[in-house]
DNA sequence: TATGAATGAGGTTTCATTCAT
DNA sequence: CATGAATGAAACCTCATTCAT
């Protein structure tokens, strides 16, 4: 008769964590209220505590689902050799990784100042550090340590930007793994 | 001996521009509140709305102020032949901008969610769009494309994430603005 | 010994109606803050906005739970022959209408300005302009519309003004609606 | 060259009050702020506080300068016998009075609630009482007291009602006129 | 005769959070 | 597993007013 009131078997927490990711995307993190991400599952805010000691849990705990991947990729990353070939590799599943987490990297990216006041902004950050320095070398010419950084400002740019611009997101995405990879290599031949 | 009214002769408002700017870059924009502004300034929060309208208006006047460069920048080059040589020297021009308005810069790469929001978001999107489309040709292979967008990122990068981990800022400009010559160049050859 | 918390167990939204149409009444609603209305109900302003969304809703929902008997009665008048005795049972039902709804009614007559910055101002001006246009008729000679008109203010005058001079308010009531009668009377008379 | 500053000799106290009459007519006196009236003068707010100490004494100039013919009016009907020419007499003059000042009656009566608040509120009312009082009778019957309050409020509808719907506002307040002496006449007839 | 700069009080509204049920 | 009711803090903003110049 009246609208049924929908019993959700379990997965409250998971669709608690999909709109919460879609509204911070769409809006940034602090302008995401919690009232807005309630009214869109047509659940009461204090539902959202029931499954989420704060605001900000939300937020880690998608971070923590979402971002394993890159975590294995730096600890099996640290036991190989530095070789370019090593490189090469990390730059291809880290594209990989950034495309199946799309929506979050996304986020990460455009919410940065608000990452950094959060707890979660050391752990990214020092990610990105362990990242960067897995790829360049303190001898190397300043220029050619810049290669490396872009390498990876080069994933982000591929998958930020230009996804304005261009139609499909695979064929971008490879391009600019492309591109990274040639910045990589040319980052090693000379130095 | 107490702290005496000091009555600050018409330079206010760029004081509030400044105060705004570095509490705008270090919190982002949203948790800088204008209490906070007004505080770290000693006036009262009414002060700022005698010389701003609202909280936006403040950054867009320093948006205003700070980008006029870019805005000269892309006029020049929308008039110049699309060579080689005009987008190196676009990719100068930029890079000088970018660093003599430091903190505003970073504060947009940090804050980009918060932008799209603001009316000057737009704004900021279009010229960027502009800035690469300048740089870009539409019939050139991706990967060279994405080379234009990665040269632009690559100064950014520089800016933004190589200043936490070395020394020399201007040192490391340049070898941004190097690396970024090379992927533009490197557009041309091929394609 | 100090005032205990008192669980209000559901009629809170009625009671913020009540002290809210209070104060409007008493002070004018632009004059009433919200904090004055949370104070004389010892309760939180946000606990104002947990019931109503805007200020304004607040006095909304006062307006629409008080003429509903208004628009019923205008309804059934649509629906009636326009003889003199339709008018006289509208001006009967309205005067008790008016009378039920006292307060609020005072204070409409007394806010007009307000009202009409509002978006009921619009209802309730058409509702007045409907309630008159049932009881004119346009062929008729000016004074005679003038005395419908002046039949319904009558009523209101009977309400607002001679309370302050007078004893009995039924008795007032009643005087006014006998006056109201005779003006409808006369301005069928001739014409 | 510039857009010149518009000397204003020395009329510009008129100039104040006839702007403010206009918004607080057409909004409300509390919705009207100081910028607003200033800046449709182009001049600034602190040279409001020039020519008026406070915003309320605004108000109690204009209302001065206009309410007089009232004030003599009723000094007049003082000294007259009671009789129904006497009344006929006030009638016809109040319409008048209220038909020049009438930005300023339309605006008492829209705002009431605010009127009672300030300090000519009482002014006002007493002056209405007087004049209630001069056409009342203590021993008249009921009805014939409604009458004659409802004569004035007969004027009032006349000018502030009817305007919106009727054509010429002259012939509208003389067919006014004509029933509020239709009226108090009855009201002297049987009693 | 006016302005430019500023203030202090207060307004409405929103938010993350809590807790008894 | 979830809600209804409420809170305390703080946000942005506006207002009437003042005063040195």
């Amino acid at each position: 008769m009246s609208s049924s009131p929908q019993p959700r078997r379990g997965n409250t927490r998971q669709l608690i964590q999909d709109v919460a990711l879609e509204l911070f995307a769409e809006q940034g993190y602090e302008k995401t209220s919690l009232r807005e991400i309630a009214e869109r599952l047509e659940v009461t805010k204090a539902a959202l505590y029931y499954h989420f000691k704060t605001k900000e849990e939300i937020l880690i705990s998608i971070f923590d689902d979402t971002t394993r991947p890159i975590d294995e990729l730096i600890a099996w990353a640290g036991e190989q050799p530095r070789t370019l070939a090593t490189k090469k590799e990390m730059l291809r599943r880290y594209s990989e990784a950034m495309c199946s987490g799309g929506q979050l990297y996304r986020f990460m990216q455009e919410n940065q100042a608000t990452m950094r006041e959060l707890s979660i902004g050391e752990t990214v950050k020092k990610r990105m550090l362990k990242m960067v320095d897995l790829l360049r070398t303190d001898e190397a010419p300043l220029p050619n340590q810049v290669r490396c950084v872009s390498a990876i400002f080069t994933l982000h740019a591929g998958m930020m930007f230009l996804q304005h611009v261009e139609a499909d997101p695979e064929e971008t995405r490879l391009a600019a793994l492309e591109v990274a990879m040639d910045l990589i290599t040319r980052a090693h031949e000379e130095g």
